[in-house]
DNA sequence: ACAAATCCGTTGGATATGCAACGATAAGCA
DNA sequence: TGCTTATCGTTGCATATCCAACGGATTTGT
């Protein structure tokens, strides 16, 4: 049930590993593989944890079950994406989700400790194994950063405003499109969409920005 | 203006390196030391840096800069805090927030490239090194999704069940302490205090929970 | 080209929230 | 002890938000 070296090279965790480094890597890391049938669990809210998973094949979701039961899917994971990642290098930290197949899956388990290890052979694939791992952790705190950041103001209007802004800066531009659409961009701030709409009709006439679906622009004050 | 090995290896970056291996470790990683005045900028929104900074003595401030020019305050980093290690590990993604020194402040740059390489003689202490950033970088991940898995709840009531039911699990009791008083935990929430006041007193009125300052005690729905 | 589905803006009414203010209680301090 | 401050609950009101429903416009699939 071995993957491809092509379908690993493409995943984030493998990124930038060479077709003949690939093979002396995962002898060095020595994964495991396991399948799991629809609805089976693969790891156990509670649970310690130390290994980063890796979908091969199926799809499977991270959930959260709180005090009183009530479950709420947290995220899909698919063929290539990692799971668990931020708890394989936390030792004695407790799962606070589980992971259950949400199809026939095929899963990669990888020991985090193996991955840091320094190994005579593969110190630099190593290397570019934990490039990978930190790279990703940082890029997945910045976002959520961001999204905090948008959430924490009280309307919606400054949720909007907020967006909008860190979506301008990043665009470097005061021109620049968004890859929501309406509902997608309500429920990423946390607002209802039509409240979002009618705010954002709103603010196109008290002359802060036009729009037009996925494209924005907005006006500096100077022009009120 | 070099810090003592002692109050390194309090750090979150160097704990757990011995007193033996600091100096040596330090020889390779080369950083520089850098002061600044009250109000002097670090790092500039829009910056692309490759650095950590850790903040040796002063105090310094992570601010933000929306499209029309607000400044808002994100975080305060103190003797011994990191800052930037996010930006550090992603080559090629520009500074969000700017650094500025809060009040004279003595600070140490590491280069994010130095600490992953591999060099013939430290191996071993980048590898803690690399433990300790990856570690700390997986608990802000932890930390930011439940923060956004509560915000995400639409009314203040589903907010606090989210955030309490959290607690609860963490503490593996329904009765538990909670780190934060009305106000810090109404900022953490995002809502209003007195309307989050009110909530609470609401949910006990209908049998959810038991409080008592920071005391709380979630009920099972058995109990209605 | 037609039907179905999606996306978006709009409206109205019930409800929740933010906000400001006040008093009671507890905690810290001279 | 007496004073000051911090914390918390409570209230009233203006406003914002959610929710459900609707129609027009656009896109997608057949």
């Amino acid at each position: 049930m071995n993957p491809s070296y092509s379908f690993l090279r493409k995943t984030l965790l493998f990124r930038g590993t060479t077709e003949d480094e690939l093979p002396q890597l995962l002898d060095c890391l020595a994964p495991t593989y396991r399948d799991f049938k629809k609805n089976e669990m693969i790891l156990r809210q509670g649970e310690d944890v130390s290994a980063v998973g890796l979908v091969l094949s199926g799809r499977v979701q991270i959930i959260e079950e709180d005090f009183w039961g009530n479950r709420s899917i947290l995220a899909d994971a698919w063929p290539g994406d990692m799971f668990a990642e931020a708890y394989a290098f936390l030792p004695g930290e407790l799962l606070r989700v589980s992971v259950v197949a949400a199809e026939p899956s095929n899963v990669m388990m990888l020991d985090g400790r193996r991955m840091l290890e320094v190994c005579s052979s593969a110190c630099r694939f190593h290397t570019r194994l934990v490039q990978n791992i930190l790279a990703e952790s940082a890029r997945k705190n910045l976002a959520l950063t961001r999204k905090v950041s948008h959430m924490s103001k009280r309307t919606t209007r400054n949720k909007l405003l907020s967006y909008l802004s860190s979506q301008s800066l990043a665009a470097g531009s005061d021109s620049f499109d968004i890859p929501f659409n309406r509902q997608q961009l309500a429920d990423y701030l946390g607002v209802d969409r039509s409240a979002m709409s009618n705010e954002l009709c709103k603010m196109r006439d008290d002359g802060l920005l036009e729009f037009e679906r996925h494209h924005f622009r907005l006006k500096s004050e100077i022009s009120i």
